[in-house]
DNA sequence: TTTAATGGCGCG
DNA sequence: AAAGCGCGCCATTAAA
């Protein structure tokens, strides 16, 4: 047995599967059955049912109160998981379509995350890879590694992937070396690397753990509060579990933010302009519109320009615009 | 038929 | 003792 359920039972997910299937053929099998059952079930089957009559269109629903960083949450259908990842799901997101004479525009912020921790954490060493324009994951593998941006090899620059992302997910040496598959002991020379090249961020870190725990709740970059429930917990897990999430919380609460000051500038905007493009989905860091022809190039400049415009930032905000047909085009 | 719990997995 | 944040929805199972 590789790993167990919370409820104590076996488990059968993707991971363990996946390290199965290096020594058997049939965990490979339930693998390939499961991701195509999950698309016919979630939604091939389903997003059909549930074309409205009257508009013949598929209508979900924001949830404006759900998720504690400040999020929406899409539901009934949800539409912020539609598939993106393999090409059979994408042919999914391709059923997404423009009507007659309309486009779909789609823009999403690059590295949003991590930008607010830059700015957030007012990290010179990460402000300065932003503020001229690298590739941000090659340039953490260059300062980590210790070679010239330019030499840095494909695994390691993987390896600094997965660095950035566990940073904004609180995870630990335990969880970098098993996400990379190297001893722990390495896996923290590569954080203790990190935060050495990095020195801003780890205070940053520090100073949400003890906000958290002093305050009981941590604030975005508009002063909104995510309460810790759990960071004074007597349990350690479920204070630990409280850290990382208070950890998280400023990075994915401001930029729950962000989006939604960029949709409101943007509603003005169309409104001023007497637009007929209208915005039709959010997906936590991409807008999506449907525009008519003759606005498609008016919109595709300045929708960009809008979402970078949310906020001044110590480092620059990107957002990137794609056009197509579809959804699966457009993105 | 509905509700709840569980394990799993789609997305950012 | 657990080990990576935030969601919603699927099939399955059991119970109301």
């Amino acid at each position: 047995m590789l790993k167990k359920t919370p409820s104590g039972a076996p488990s059968t997910d993707e991971e363990v599967l996946d390290r199965l299937a290096l020594d058997y053929p049939l965990p490979r099998l339930i693998l390939d059955y499961r991701g195509l059952a999950k698309l016919k079930g979630t939604y091939t089957d389903k997003l059909p049912r549930m074309v409205d009559a009257k508009t013949g269109r598929v209508h979900t629903r924001y949830l404006q109160a759900t998720a504690v960083t400040g999020r929406l949450a899409s539901s009934d259908p949800n539409l912020q998981n539609i598939p993106v990842r393999t090409a059979e799901g994408r042919r999914i997101r391709a059923c997404f379509v423009a009507p007659p004479g309309h486009a779909l525009v789609s823009a999403d912020y690059s590295q949003i995350e991590l930008r607010i921790m830059a700015h957030l954490s007012r990290d010179a060493g990460l402000a300065r890879a932003f503020a001229a324009g690298e590739d941000i994951h090659r340039a953490t593998a260059a300062e980590v590694f210790g070679v010239e941006p330019a030499a840095v090899t494909a695994e390691q620059r993987r390896y600094a992937k997965v660095i950035n992302f566990g940073l904004i997910y609180g995870m630990s040496a335990f969880g970098l070396a098993r996400e990379l598959g190297i001893e722990r002991a390495a896996a923290q020379g590569f954080i203790d690397r990190y935060f050495a090249r990095y020195p801003g961020v780890a205070r940053f870190m520090e100073e949400t753990r003890e906000t958290a725990r002093e305050r009981g709740y941590v604030e975005t970059l508009f002063g909104r509060r995510m309460w810790a429930t759990d960071i004074r917990s007597g349990n350690a897990a479920r204070r630990a579990g409280a850290e990382r999430a208070a950890i998280n919380a400023p990075m994915q609460g401001s930029a729950a933010d962000l989006i939604k000051r960029a949709m409101i500038a943007l509603a003005r905007w169309l409104d001023e302009e007497r637009l007929a493009a209208k915005l039709i989905l959010q997906v936590h860091d991409e807008l999506v519109l449907e525009v008519p022809e003759r606005e498609l190039e008016r919109v595709r400049g300045r929708l960009p320009e809008l979402m970078c415009g949310a906020a001044e930032l110590a480092v620059p905000l990107v957002a990137d615009v794609g056009v197509g047909a579809n959804w699966d085009e457009a993105h």
